[in-house]
DNA sequence: ACCGCGGGTAAAAAGACGGTTACCAGGGTT
DNA sequence: AACCCTGGTAACCGTCTTTTTACCCGCGGT
């Protein structure tokens, strides 16, 4: 985890570098606007802590043009500034938080890991084989960087097969998990959507990943070999 | 967006209901732990504001209890107790933000949409997706510098798109985040307002950017790929 | 080689789903 | 009171998915 300080109080500033680096933080440290806005931009951190009061560039503004060069890492504000307005202000700006001092490092501490805990939190959950890759929470398939568009039912099955990549599924389990209601289907349905899949996985039809293990059903493998 | 109050002081509550039903907030309030456990699990909200001094369940014990169910909303913490051993804990046991009592309605406010603009991946409150433009402070669409006028409903439609932009959601889950009553709707609402939005969105009738994606829902995507 | 079974393919049939429009009710405004 | 705006409902219609049906192919066994 790598956290940039701007700080212009040079004790201040110590004691975060300590605090920080004692419990296994990368800290860069920043004495003013200019040099905030310049390490915020070179290096790719994971969080800042931002003092308002700041000499040559107001914090409100640094918050403002990282947020326009689409910088998007949390900002804890610190400040001895405890107006509502102040608070509201900085919130709206793009900040995270905002701690008014004096505090305790243990509360700015908690508050950090808090942040981060929270921006890590929406990462996408996605079947990876490649030249696969479907992400679960966009039902979005991608082929070497090419979208291709899904069915509901295509995508249920493929989600399923591919859950399951490597071990062959009969088509009852098949039926069972892609429909909710119990009547058993005596047609071919999963057959016709396999084809399509398949149509869909490797339309020049050379190698598609889902095969057919005869008498017991299909295993989707990764062409990887 | 569905913001659930857990407080046992009605004094306070009702402020609450009334600050958050004023600026568009689906609210539903809880007065105690266990009503307050139910709720989070029954209904799909976005945000809990949650009181620490709590009859019959403690707000940690509540917090836990939640985690462990894999919800994942943020909470925001309310009590008077401002030892910072307290906020640690609150914090440490995974709330999101806490505040002191007293408070200033417009710092939770602007706390809140924080929280809820951080929890969805967005790092400040203009939604941007070329050539769009939501401003949640001012509730402002412009599509290249000119400006659209939404109504309320509009409005809470597009704002909770945009904020899980890529990802599709069901007229189910719209619905339960938009509309405060009990009673499912079996009615065609939600294709009217997409309706509605897409021709504000996209007057040519040329690629509007809200996707429906059969048989699950509508998904916004940003225009430029 | 021949037969049978399991699977593949194509195309039609069914039907679910969403788009669209028109219209109504309520609230606020003039 | 008449009007406008907004939110919500209902009905109709087109289309895209799903499901079925029918038929073909090829492998494996006899």
């Amino acid at each position: 985890m790598r956290v940039l300080v701007v700080e212009d109080d040079p004790a201040l500033r110590a004691q975060l570098h300590k605090s920080l680096t004692e419990i296994g933080y990368v800290v860069d440290l920043a004495v003013d606007g200019a040099e905030g806005l310049y390490f915020g931009q070179q290096y790719p951190c994971d969080l800042v802590v931002l003092d308002m009061g700041l000499p040559k560039k107001g914090g409100l503004e640094l918050i403002r043009e990282w947020r326009q060069a689409e910088l998007s890492f949390p900002i804890l504000v610190l400040t001895a500034r405890s107006a509502w307005q102040d608070k509201v202000a900085a919130l709206e700006m793009g900040a995270d938080d905002y701690l008014v001092k004096p505090f305790v490092m243990q509360e700015l501490m908690a508050r950090l890991q808090t942040l981060l805990r929270r921006a890590a939190g929406w990462s996408h959950d996605q079947l990876n084989c490649p030249p696969y890759r479907l992400d679960r929470t966009t039902r979005c398939l991608t082929i070497d960087d090419r979208q291709v568009g899904l069915t509901d039912y295509e995508y249920r099955l493929l989600e399923y097969l591919m859950l399951h990549a490597g071990q062959p599924l009969s088509r009852r389990e098949l039926t069972e998990h892609l429909y909710d209601d119990e009547q058993q289907r005596d047609s071919n349905v999963i057959e016709v959507f396999v084809r399509r899949l398949r149509a869909k996985l490797d339309p020049q039809a050379n190698r598609a990943p889902i095969e057919t293990v005869r008498g017991v059903g299909y295993r989707f493998v990764t062409p990887r070999i």
